[in-house]
DNA sequence: AGTCATATGTTCAAACTTGACTAGCAGTCG
DNA sequence: CGACTGCTAGTCAAGTTTGAACATATGACT
């Protein structure tokens, strides 16, 4: 699956085990994930084996609360834990132009990492912005002098560029506010965002 | 496939046509489509076959250039032009909030509509976007009152936002440069974006 | 003349996504 | 009470995407 399903369902996971598929499925869809991350509640199921053949999730075992279905239960492996991590570090460093469901997923699992990485991955992502807007303003320039080019393929940079700067200022403001104390994170006390799965 | 791939695909083979997959794939490399659509070539291809099954592309037949392997061209229906037209009004008066693509792809098929109507769609835009805004920022406010929405999911919305706003100061310069009378639109004189499909 | 990279044009299996479907149970509403 | 709606929990077939693989051909270089 996309990398983004992968990423959303193992730092749910994370947050909730041990948690059953539909709990996930009736949470997320409560996050508006469909909207944001193209995630339909058939993909979540379907990550949950993956991540689980993968190594990084484990069966937890079947509940089943009165005579409802049986459900069954996972919980992330150790493997899963370093995996996670890891993804959440390359959304973090990473500055995607046009796809806007990294930056969002890291927004939303963030607080696994410590306070003084995100927000060093986030000074970076102002900086690396500047350079993405920079190489697009040379590209708009080749644009209006080629003659094979179509004109209007300016107007793609143009958008990208003015989402940028959008992406930018958010990335400025949130620094501002993880600064000044907002939110908890990995290896902070403080109440966890997490809270505990019921059924 | 994905309403984007179909819509490229569509507008890609009348901008072109007739035309085979492998001029398609590398005239849409060219637009880097792999990084702000999500397009694979191997998607291409099928997109031809389902658009043909739909009755809005049909195959022109087959040439072979040289001992080169034989292609197949495709051109667009009467269907298709009228599927092509609906297809790029969705796009062009609808906001998505997240998806990014959608305008990026109106972006690039545009000029089938008439000036008019692209003008009156981005005017529709600007506002829009003002109100997807203010209901983001009710949004923020439930969540800061809200004791089970964890605390960051503030974030998604202030990125949501600032995007928006990128995303809406690039609709007001597009508008003042289509104004202005850049580019040619549907049933004007002037060159075409068009280049012919030569192998 | 041989070799190596690259271009041509497409197909394919494996993986992923989608959205409808199942099937039992709880509440509710006239 | 019977009908109906909606929740719980998940499966599945059909469709889509992906990235590699294929087989030839041309060009460039030694």
């Amino acid at each position: 699956m996309s990398t983004t399903t992968r990423l959303v369902v193992l730092g749910a996971v994370n947050q909730f085990q041990p948690v059953h598929g539909y709990f996930l499925r009736r949470e997320l869809m409560t996050w508006h994930i469909d909207e944001w991350a193209n995630i339909q509640p058939g993909s979540i199921y379907n990550a949950l084996r993956s991540l689980t053949n993968d190594g990084y999730l484990a069966e937890n075992g079947t509940e089943s609360a009165g005579n409802r279905p049986e459900r069954t239960t996972y919980r992330v492996t150790e493997a899963g834990e370093v995996e996670l991590l890891r993804m959440l570090r390359d959304a973090l460093w990473t500055v995607e132009v046009f796809d806007t469901k990294p930056v969002m997923v890291l927004t939303s699992f963030m607080y696994a990492l410590q306070r003084e990485e995100v927000l060093a991955g986030l000074e970076h992502r102002v900086t690396e912005i500047d350079a993405r807007i920079a190489s697009n303003a040379y590209h708009i320039g080749d644009v209006a002098t080629s003659t094979s080019t179509p004109a209007y393929v300016r107007e793609i940079f143009e958008l990208a560029t003015s989402r940028l700067r959008g992406e930018q200022q958010w990335a400025r403001d949130v620094i501002g506010r993880i600064r000044s104390g907002d939110y908890v994170f990995a290896g902070e006390d403080g109440d966890r965002p997490a809270r505990r799965a019921t059924s």
